[in-house]
RNA sequence: GGAGAGAUACCCAAGUGGCUGAAGGGGCGGGUUUGCUAAACCUGUAGUAGGAUUUUUCCUAGCGAGGGUUCAAAUCCCUCUCUCUCCGCCA
């Protein structure tokens, strides 16, 4: 959410940094500011009638004491009809409100100065490539068929268990997603991330907290009883501190945490169907961060860096992209995508997406600090990001890592969590 | 799933319709006394959100959350959430 005064201060800004993304907001805006001024009028009007009352509710105390009955009945005559005047319009100002939050949520963040503009993904900048995609000297499967013929992937089972975009992992295959996820909580760990294992699940405040929804609810799996199934451990994680102060000594505050991500994929039919890239669940480790406004820019390229690092280490090609405003996420102020080298499709696929979301989460949230210096308390700035996609670097570890007899050598950084392993063969 | 108890400020806690936005204690801040410390005494101590005004103040909301009754609600009524105890069930 964005901050109601700024909007105020600063139309023009808001205007052209909203039209960067889409056109459609200007309308929403516009809506906005009109609302937003009828609304305080009202306010003003409401506030002085409670004033009033207030006094006079006094006074029948008094004339009560006194004993000045005729007075009391006369004052408590007109105190009624005073009531009910205000209840008519605190109805009619409720709806000014109920509208006025609306629109408000529904406003995605505006992007930083230094984002490109543009708007797809066709837009977004290349910031670098990192490793050479390996060139090899036969004909390469992906990652479908070498799972398939090693009998570690099955999505035939996981469409009998539960139905399409669903995988079933088996033998050295589920060893191999532990593996890898557990590497990566390790690797995270070791700098300075708190572990956590939250719900799969949460309720409304917290997706209302981290701006899935109201915009986006038909991505999500609903439960009964008011439960989402989460999409991202961003959520619970993100949520820890909802309705918080922070001490200012404690930030940044960093957490990673391993959960099964569950997504309907409502707008991707057609999509990516085979294999491991784009199914209803999928495994992910998560990075969140706390931090102060000023550490903002600073607290994303180490968190970027922290996931670059994974890669790194298992020694997968990838290149960084920073997204233009129009391929932005609603949240997000600034995002760098992850992309890992698949050899079969030949290209770049998303493996992680780092965000700074400025005090945009933070004020929906409302997870404030207090500074030492200043008496005054702030928004913090909440960032985040996967660290890594654990079914595509699953996806990305079999193709990149494949042997003309079909099997699939263990990245060196993996075998300490495979007993050693260094191979898997039929 | 059944039965009961509870939620008040940093903490403990009083409070069943108006002088309570909140007694009392602890803690914390300031002061007096004092060679220093302690003790004693005095004193201060809602942070917040919103609106107006602007640099000063005023107003509104706020006693778990949301509704309702009333001129007036921490207090009465309804719904919900969470915590605790007992029974049942269960990994």
């Amino acid at each position: 959410m964005l901050d109601i005064k700024f909007i105020r201060e600063n139309i023009d800004l808001v205007r052209k940094k909203l039209l960067s993304r889409n056109e459609k907001y200007a309308l929403l805006l516009d809506n906005l500011i009109n609302i937003d001024l009828k609304r305080r009028e009202k306010i003003k009007d409401i506030e002085n009638l409670k004033n009033i009352l207030n006094d006079k509710s006094k006074e029948i105390m008094t004339l009560k004491k006194e004993n000045k009955l005729d007075e009391m009945n006369n004052l408590l005559e007109n105190l009624k009809e005073l009531k009910n005047n205000i209840d008519i319009k605190q109805k009619d100002l409720n709806e000014a409100e109920n509208s006025f939050q609306e629109i408000m949520l529904s406003i995605p963040n505006i992007p930083l100065d230094d984002v490109p503009e543009g708007k797809t993904d066709k837009d977004n900048e290349v910031i670098k490539f990192v490793g050479e995609p390996k060139k090899f000297d036969f004909d390469i499967s992906d990652h479908v068929d070498l799972g398939k013929n090693l009998d570690i992937l099955d999505f035939e089972v996981g469409a009998k268990i539960a139905g399409k975009r669903f995988a079933f992992m088996k033998g050295f295959g589920a060893k191999l997603e532990r593996a890898i996820f557990t590497f990566m909580l390790d690797t995270h760990i070791e700098k300075g991330y708190t572990e956590v294992l939250t719900p799969f699940m949460a309720n409304k405040d917290s997706f209302y907290g981290t701006g899935q929804l109201p915009k986006f609810e038909e991505d999500l799996f609903k439960c009964q009883d008011n439960f989402y199934l989460i999409p991202t451990a961003e959520v619970p994680i993100t949520n820890i501190h909802r309705k918080e102060f922070l001490d200012e000594k404690n930030l940044p505050i960093k957490y990673v945490g391993f959960s099964p991500c569950f997504r309907r994929e409502s707008g991707s039919y057609g999509k990516d169907t085979r294999g491991l890239i784009r199914n209803h669940q999928f495994d992910k480790v998560e990075l969140v961060k706390f931090v102060k406004p000023c550490d903002g820019e600073k607290e994303l390229l180490d968190l970027l860096g922290d996931a670059c690092k994974i890669l790194d280490l298992l020694e997968l090609p990838y290149r960084v992209v920073k997204l233009c405003t129009g391929d932005l996420g609603f949240s997000s102020a600034k995002t760098y995508d992850i992309e890992v080298w698949m050899p079969f499709a030949k290209e770049y696929r998303e493996i992680s997406s780092c965000s700074l979301f400025t005090d945009f989460q933070a004020r929906r949230l409302s997870v404030k600090y207090k500074s030492s210096d200043k008496k005054e308390s702030s928004f913090v700035y909440t960032i985040n990001g996967s660290g890594l996609a654990v079914g595509r670097t699953f996806a990305a570890i079999l193709e990149n890592y494949q042997e003309k007899d079909g099997s699939i050598t263990i990245p060196k950084v993996l075998r300490k969590y495979m007993n050693n392993l260094e191979k898997i063969s039929k």
